[in-house]
DNA sequence: CGGCGCCTCAGGGTTTCCCTGAGACTAGAT
DNA sequence: ATCTAGTCTCAGGGAAACCCTGAGGCGCCG
C-alpha cells in the first residue's frame, strides 16, 4: 500500500481528493491535515509516501511545509497542489526538492498519474505549467534567483503594468521603442507571459503596482 | 427530488461537493460545468432548482452568471460558493438577486443546510460575514449596480483579463472578432481605459478575474 | 409605433507585438 | 590579460492587434 496525506483547508476537497484516490487498490488515504502545521504533525505520525499540499494553507503554505519535511530522516515524496500556474511557486517548490507539482484544474486528469510517477521517486510537473519556465527550472543549476528579471526588465514590466504602451515608455526610460520592446520581449519570455494581460496579473502578484 | 447543478471549474471539488450532496436522497446533482458559459448553458438543458456557482470561474465569473440566470424564464435559486470573504462579491451577488452565499471553508458543515435553505426559497448567507453589511444588502435601498458594462462587455473584459486575445475570444463566445473588439473598444470606452492593461486592472479591482 | 440599447459585423489605417540578430559595455572567472 | 556571461542597447520586418466609423437587426418599453 503507498500511504498517502492529504493537506488543504478546504473539506469539500479533501473529499473529493479521497474519494479519486481510493477509486484504486493499492492507494491509502492514512492521514488528512487542514492546515500547515497540522501537515507537519499528521506526517510525523502517519509516516506518509506521499504528502499531497495545498500551496494556499493557513498558518504555513505548502511549501514551506514541504520545506520542513525535507529534513525529516524518512523523507515523503510531496506533491504541491495549486491553483494557480504561478512560476515563482514553482520555483520555490523545486528549490526545496518537491518533485511533484499539480494545477488543482488539472486534479481529475492527472492527480492518479501523477502520485504514481511520484510513487517511484519520479518527478511530475502539471502539463499546463508553461514549456518555458519548464525548461528554465528544471535545467540550470541557476534556480536560486526567484526573479528571474533583470532591473531593467522589471522597469519596463511595471510600466506596462502601469498601461503605458512601448511608445510612452520609452521616452520615459530615455532609449528607443526597439529597446523596450526587447525587454518587454524576453520578460515576457522569462515569466511565461502569452500577453499583455499575463504580464499585469504578475505585476500586480508580486506587487510592482497596485490594481 | 431537487435538481442541483454544480459549476466549478475544479474537478475535485466538483466531486467532492456531489459526494456530500448525493449522502442525501432527494437531492440530485444533474448537470455539471467547468466555467461559466458552461454553466449557462447547461442550466438551460437540465433546468435546476438550485445553482452552486463558483465565483471565480473562467470565463465568466459566478455573479455574472447569476446575472444572466436571473433573465431566465425558470430561474433557479442561486448559491455563490466563494473563497474569500469579500464584502464587495456579496454586495455585488445580493445586486442580482442571489440568495445564497458559502464559502468554501464552510462546505462540509453548512453546504446541505444552505441549499435546504435555498429549496424552500429563502437566503441562506455564510456565517462569517459582516451583519451590517447583510442589512445594508437584504433590505432593498439604493443599492444601484455600478457597473456601466453590459453583459456581453463584461465577458468579453474578464477573458482579456484572463490573457485571452480577440482572436481567441472570438470562438469561444462564437462571433466573429470584429464583434469582440467592438466590445473590447466601447468597454474601454466606459471605463475609461486606454491600454490592456488599464482593463486587466479594472477586471481585478472588480474582482472579475483574480491577479 | 418609434425610439433606444444591445449585439453583431465590415472596412481600413495605425500601432503594437514579437522574433531574430547583433554590437557595446561591465564584471567576474580562468 | 583574456575569456565568458549577462545586460543594455537597437534594427528589420511580418504578423497581429488595436481602434475608429458606420450600420443592420433584434428586443424592449413608453
Amino acid at each position: 500500500m503507498t500511504r498517502i496525506l492529504i493537506a488543504d483547508d478546504h473539506d469539500v476537497l479533501r473529499t473529493g481528493l479521497r474519494a479519486l484516490i481510493e477509486t484504486r487498490s493499492g492507494w491509502e488515504v492514512v492521514a488528512e491535515a487542514r492546515d500547515g502545521l497540522e501537515a507537519l504533525r499528521a506526517a510525523e505520525a502517519a509516516q506518509p509516501d506521499i504528502v499531497v499540499l495545498d500551496y494556499a494553507m493557513p498558518v504555513m503554505n505548502g511549501v514551506e511545509v514541504a520545506r520542513q519535511l525535507r529534513a525529516r530522516p524518512r523523507r515523503p515524496e510531496i506533491l504541491i497542489f495549486t491553483m494557480h500556474d504561478d512560476d515563482a511557486v514553482l520555483r520555490e517548490a523545486v528549490l526545496v526538492g518537491v518533485r511533484g507539482y499539480l494545477l488543482k484544474s488539472d486534479a481529475q486528469g492527472h492527480l492518479l498519474e501523477a502520485l504514481a510517477t511520484l510513487a517511484r521517486h519520479e518527478a511530475y510537473i502539471s502539463g499546463q505549467v508553461s514549456g518555458t519556465l519548464l525548461e528554465a527550472v528544471l535545467k540550470p543549476g541557476k534556480l536560486e534567483d526567484s526573479n528571474p528579471l533583470t532591473p531593467r526588465e522589471r522597469t519596463v514590466v511595471q510600466l506596462i503594468a502601469e498601461g503605458r504602451t512601448s511608445r510612452q515608455i520609452c521616452p520615459i526610460l530615455k532609449v528607443g521603442i526597439k529597446t523596450v520592446e526587447t525587454h518587454r520581449a524576453s520578460a515576457m519570455r522569462k515569466i511565461g507571459a502569452a500577453s499583455t494581460a499575463d504580464i499585469v496579473r504578475y505585476a500586480i502578484r508580486h506587487r510592482m503596482v497596485e490594481a
